[in-house]
DNA sequence: CGCCTTTGACCGGCGC
DNA sequence: GCGCCGGTCAAAGGCG
């Protein structure tokens, strides 16, 4: 499929980063951070290029740029909706210069985390309206009358659409990478598999899964790297528009309600705070906690406090990133925590160009 | 009984 | 136009 691998490649694919680049580091401005101290890695090679001067430097050694400077850089809006629609199509084509997760090139261990922006998630409705149509042509007993009636106008919608030029938008997508033995990662949410398929080019499926929240098309993919088969890829795509689900037990979620403290100091920034702001208190846990195990995911340096660094490209401004893995099974995660990047100096007082005073 | 997973079929996009 | 592939649907079955 070396077709889709090109193609991929501008669409800036996580998942295509993640099976065929994991190694080689030749994306210039997307790389693998790497642990080369991790027992069970063979990743020695990947840490961020100095020769580079991107967002990823400007990020990991807080170069001067600031976020005006990096919205810019992004041809992104925080504020409009339609520019922010508009900035997808030019992003699409900046993309490969767009994305980078990491810490400390010295000192980071083994994290990689990428975003994806596909679509505008203002484009949702179109998305999922295409999909009940054709649901509804697949099916059409059992269908409550407004359900048809909306299948209807959808159709003569269709009809009247050109269908080539109109891509079918996506959500934005989210992907990061976590280790872990397990496939399907808690994070607070409630989810449904609503599919598997298998991956060329890799022994190991992938996983479809839905919110099942009602009106929340929030979608996830989960697959593992079939270089790496201890490395899950987790692929978000659109944005949950309720909260976390109360029923978790051990969940990061749960953590976050049982310590709100934890969010004292970030959340004064993002009233609606989402999992990214307590990962980076909670991390500490995480890491110290599987130490026997496994490297910690992501170490302090000199630059950052806490050096958990995610961009997310969906260019919506209100896009919430996925809730981190919870840590039923954290003693075997590695987690890569994704951080909207636009949100970077909200979340994370410690990011560059954001001085903690 | 409700919710979930499994799994084969189907659909659309894309390259050749 | 054809075939490949990713993504989705939905029936069937499992589980608590």
């Amino acid at each position: 499929m070396a077709n889709n691998e090109d193609k991929d490649q501008f669409h800036f694919d996580p998942f295509y980063y993640n099976n065929h680049e994991l190694n080689q580091s030749n994306f210039p401005l997307f790389r693998m951070i790497t642990n080369t101290s991790s027992s069970s890695h063979h990743h020695q090679e990947g840490f961020i290029d100095n020769n580079t001067t991107s967002f990823t430097d400007c990020l990991l050694h807080g170069n001067s740029m600031d976020y005006n400077t990096l919205s810019r850089a992004f041809d992104l809006s925080c504020s409009s909706p339609e520019v922010i629609s508009s900035s997808i199509d030019e992003n699409k084509n900046q993309l490969p210069s767009s994305s980078v997760v990491g810490g400390d090139s010295t000192t980071l261990n083994s994290s990689v985390s990428s975003s994806s922006n596909e679509a505008d998630a203002s484009l949702t409705e179109e998305d999922s309206s295409s999909k009940s149509t054709k649901k509804h042509e697949k099916q059409p007993k059992g269908c409550q009358q407004e359900e048809e009636e909306d299948a209807k106008s959808k159709k003569e919608n269709n009809k009247n659409k050109p269908k080539k030029k109109e891509k079918k938008p996506r959500e934005p997508r989210f992907a990061f990478m976590t280790k872990s033995e397990i496939d399907h990662l808690e994070d607070g949410y409630r989810w449904r598999k609503y599919g598997q398929k298998a991956v060329k080019n890799s022994p190991y499926p992938r996983s479809y899964y839905r919110c099942t929240t009602q009106k929340c098309n929030v979608k996830k993919r989960v697959e593992r790297s079939y270089q790496d088969p201890s490395i899950v890829i987790t692929t978000y795509e659109g944005q949950h528009n309720h909260h976390c689900p109360a029923t978790l037990r051990g969940s990061a979620a749960t953590v976050f309600a049982s310590s709100p403290s934890l969010f004292a100091s970030t959340s004064l920034i993002r009233p609606t705070s989402f999992p990214q702001d307590f990962l980076s208190q909670l991390l500490p846990t995480y890491t110290t906690n599987n130490s026997n195990t496994h490297q910690p995911l992501i170490n302090n340096n000199n630059h950052h406090q806490n050096p958990i660094f995610q961009l997310n490209l969906g260019h919506n401004p209100h896009y919430p990133p996925p809730p981190p893995p919870s840590q039923e099974h954290q003693e075997q995660h590695h987690l890569q925590f994704p951080h909207d990047y636009g949100l970077l100096q909200d979340l994370l007082p410690s990011f560059p160009g954001k001085q903690e005073p």
